[in-house]
DNA sequence: AGGGGTACCTGCGGGC
DNA sequence: TGCCCGCAGGTACCCC
């Protein structure tokens, strides 16, 4: 589910009212979800939330809790006790009995995982290690992705969402992007001349800022929300995304919509070359 | 090496 | 009403 924007929103949220607590157990309900001993982490304090891509970091001192929501995964957490029995609901796979709250792991689809790792080995991590630069980071430089665009005639929309490439960049912000910088998403990455590349990066920065102000997109199936169990609002400010057949925003010609690697693409062919 | 296809899951909405 | 199909914000793995 969540790229940047909802991660980061997760994130933020979280860090508000979990570190300094302590976590008292750990009921793991589906064992698929939850790699490694959810032993190790019982009885530790929480010292901090991070996030690196869409991967979100919990230190607990000497080891850390990796958590990737994929397509449909949520993080709620409530104060004990709280109004209403909504919690675990059928799709909750970890429960996380905290100091006054609990925190709830749901995932419809069941793709996202929990990984308990030595802090120490966190920066080796496989899934921490391979990651492209993070977007907001000074490495994030229109030379940087020059570099990456002209090694490859992929589709330009393919590399953005290459988590090795460019660390935080899904489906959505990926075709709101290109939208933003007037590229068609298929066009061959080695292809785009500096000038586009420039607007390209400004793109993303743009719409991952907007994502960030309202608080992630909460689209169609409703999957993220915030730990709160709120959802964010930027759905309604998609300007591309899942609006096949409806006029552009800039130009007023029809968004069409294509299938790229597997996924839905949306563009106006008008403004987008 | 790099590209495409498929698998992992469940649910929902549309078409017939 | 009900069935079948396509689709869903991600990534890993297989095969060529």
């Amino acid at each position: 589910m969540p790229e940047l924007p909802e991660v980061e929103t997760i994130k933020r949220s979280l860090a508000k009212v979990l570190p300094g607590k302590k976590i008292k157990n750990i009921e793991v309900r589906k064992p698929k979800i939850f790699q490694g001993d959810p032993k190790e982490a019982i009885g530790k304090t929480i010292r901090s939330i991070e996030r690196r891509g869409k991967i979100l970091i919990m230190s607990l001192g000497d080891v850390s809790l990796l958590i990737h929501l994929k397509l449909t995964g949520q993080l709620i957490y409530h104060l004990v006790p709280f109004a209403g029995e909504t919690f675990p609901a059928k799709n909750t796979h970890v429960v996380f009995e905290i100091d006054h709250g609990k925190l709830f792991y749901n995932d419809l689809r069941q793709f996202g995982w929990i990984k308990i790792v030595k802090s120490s080995k966190l920066k080796v991590q496989n899934e921490i290690e391979r990651l492209g630069p993070e977007p907001f980071d000074k490495e994030f430089t229109v030379d940087y992705l020059q570099k990456i665009f002209l090694k490859t005639s992929k589709s330009i929309k393919l590399v953005l969402m290459d988590q090795e490439k460019i660390a935080g960049l899904g489906n959505i912000y990926a075709n709101e992007a290109l939208f933003e910088a007037g590229i068609l998403p298929a066009r061959p990455a080695d292809s785009l001349r500096a000038e586009e590349t420039k607007e390209l990066r400004e793109g993303i920065l743009g719409v991952l800022e907007e994502g960030l102000k309202f608080g992630g997109a909460s689209a169609a199936d409703e999957a993220y929300v915030k730990p709160d169990g709120g959802p964010g609002s930027y759905q309604k400010h998609f300007r591309v995304y899942q609006r096949e057949g409806k006029d552009c925003l800039r130009c007023g010609h029809t968004i069409l919509r294509i299938n790229l690697a597997g996924r839905g693409t949306f563009f106006c062919p008008n403004c987008q070359k």
